[in-house]
DNA sequence: TTATTAAAAACGACCGGTCGTATTTTTAAA
DNA sequence: TTTAAAAATACGACCGGTCGTTTTTAATAA
């Protein structure tokens, strides 16, 4: 492996990991350390890869982002006439992965939001757009589905959009302490099989 | 002052003060030194009024949520015939303050559930019981809203309350990230005002 | 005196980050 | 193409400081 794509090999690593220990213990229950030495990374080389663990994290919630909405982009892209359906199937998708993993992780996003979503500005800045891009695909998806008339139209695909992904992120971390999916599907029940219905 | 209430007055100072740090900096992200300066209590004296860190988080929780509830509580009382508009006019205080604090706080139980919800067992219990005080709580004015015609009868009140809940967390996240209070609005208007309406 | 509580001091572990230095890679001149 | 200078990366020891907790001492009550 040439020392090049061994530099992204490793950086690609310290992100995978950050996801994984920043959603299990949260961005100052989890120390650097931690992350370096399941990615067999020295202390020292941390900061040759990152300047700060403020970046670092800046830089893992991007990270944590891009499979999920490459995900539902893929469902919506192969849904032909049928967007509702999509993104129907896209978090049917999601609540099956979440029951492997046992309701531990629930989403990123929405611990860091609470965690330090007030006090750092460059993660605060990261999530407002790592959210916007999922808010703006969901969006269109939604109007997709609004032209092809299994939606209602007297709601701006925007609002509902904004509802569902709000709605979502409170339902995870019901999932997380009370350890059942039961939240995330009544979730996507009431919005997607009932309030969003013409 | 006797001691007694002194002691009792400390304990108080040292919850009041919990919720505020570990609201705005989570609760890997504040040190013990920090409430213990705030309430003018020596780092020996800590361990007097509480077991462990974890121990003292799960009380502040319970203290946390308790004001929520005799609020919500006193509007059903006082609300009459209109158990909808008390739980509208709760909501739309919350969003008062929420915008005279700019939208730092949000809610101390959302974000301690993503933080420690998955690995604290003593925080995630008293989340857990938090959080079922104030739905049951919600539940039971839904369903006199049901009663009094004014919301929906064929979705159990239990259902909607989850949804209001989760739905209402999110949304403080989101208004976090933001700093706006559109996100609580539009929840509290998506639903109250029209999803839950018959 | 003795028993009980408050508080100070101390504990080891760990925090994020920096340091000097060794090695490698890139650049540019010859 | 070879070589020399420069820039970037790798790496572990180490920084001051803070973490949550424990032990020890001081003060108070019985």
């Amino acid at each position: 492996m040439s020392k090049l794509s061994k530099k992204e090999f490793n950086r690609e690593g310290l992100l995978n990991q950050g996801v994984v220990f920043f959603m299990n213990q949260g961005y100052h229950g989890t120390g650097l350390q931690e992350i370096l030495d399941a990615v067999n990374v020295p202390k020292g080389s941390f900061y040759n890869y990152f300047n700060s663990k403020e970046e670092f994290g800046a830089a893992v919630i991007q990270h944590y982002i891009e499979p999920f909405i490459a995900r539902l982009s893929a469902h919506l892209q192969q849904s032909g006439s049928d967007a509702l359906g999509a993104i129907r199937r896209y978090f049917a998708e999601l609540i099956v992965e979440l029951e492997e993993n046992q309701f531990k992780g629930g989403c990123l996003l929405g611990s860091l939001m609470g965690e330090i979503g007030s006090t750092s500005d460059v993660c605060q800045q990261s999530l407002q757009s790592a959210i916007a891009r999922y808010r703006d695909l969901l969006q269109s998806g939604l109007a997709q589905a609004q032209q092809q008339g299994s939606v209602r139209t007297d709601k701006t695909p925007e609002e509902m959009a904004d509802l569902l992904i709000n709605a979502w992120q409170g339902a995870l971390l019901r999932m997380q302490i009370e350890k059942s999916s039961a939240p995330v599907k009544q979730c996507c029940h009431d919005l997607l099989d009932d309030f969003f219905i013409p």
